[in-house]
DNA sequence: GCCAACGTTGGC
DNA sequence: GCCAACGTTGGC
């Protein structure tokens, strides 16, 4: 079982909307690392926490679990999609992106900001803390998931 | 809106 | 393969 981070703008897609839908796919990641962490390292039943990116404030929202490992992401494949990877597919190759489902697990009673998770002694090291990390899906420590889900007073 | 960080693109 | 220009992310 593996721990993870995982960025989304509110204004695109927040924890609500999960909350709304149960399940969703996690579209439109377009970055190599990100994709490879899905591809390669995702398993069924791993925890990721719902971090807000560009959200006032940013910071970890809640928690998700993934219920289905990568497969194709087709948003890459549709000219109505902005996630449509329009080079790639007028070049003729083949879709080189990959998407995972995810369920929520928990909304956090209260959101863990940014700021909180610096403040914290027990969280440094933690990726998502670093300045100017932009890398938008995340291993994260166990211990350090563990932490923030005591500091969103959850009862993981 | 600004800007730092950093990934991607394209000329050579 | 180098690297400058450009685009995107995301905090502030």
């Amino acid at each position: 079982m593996k721990y993870w981070l995982m960025k989304s703008e509110p204004s695109v897609y927040g924890i609500d909307d999960l909350a709304r839908d149960g399940v969703t796919g996690w579209e439109g990641v377009r970055n190599y690392q990100a994709r490879n962490f899905m591809r390669d390292d995702m398993q069924l039943g791993d925890l990721a926490l719902f971090y807000h990116s560009n959200a006032n404030p940013p910071g970890v929202a809640g928690i998700m679990r993934v219920v289905r490992e990568a497969y194709p992401d087709d948003t890459a494949e549709d000219e109505k999609s902005p996630y449509f990877d329009a080079k790639w597919v007028a070049a003729g190759k083949p879709n080189r992106w990959v998407r995972v489902d995810l369920e929520l697990v928990e909304k956090f009673a209260q959101e863990v900001s940014l700021q909180a998770l610096r403040a914290d002694t027990k969280l440094a090291g933690l990726m998502v803390t670093r300045k100017g990390c932009r890398l938008s899906i995340q291993p994260v420590e166990k211990r350090h998931f563990l932490r923030i889900c005591k500091l969103g007073q959850t009862c993981l």
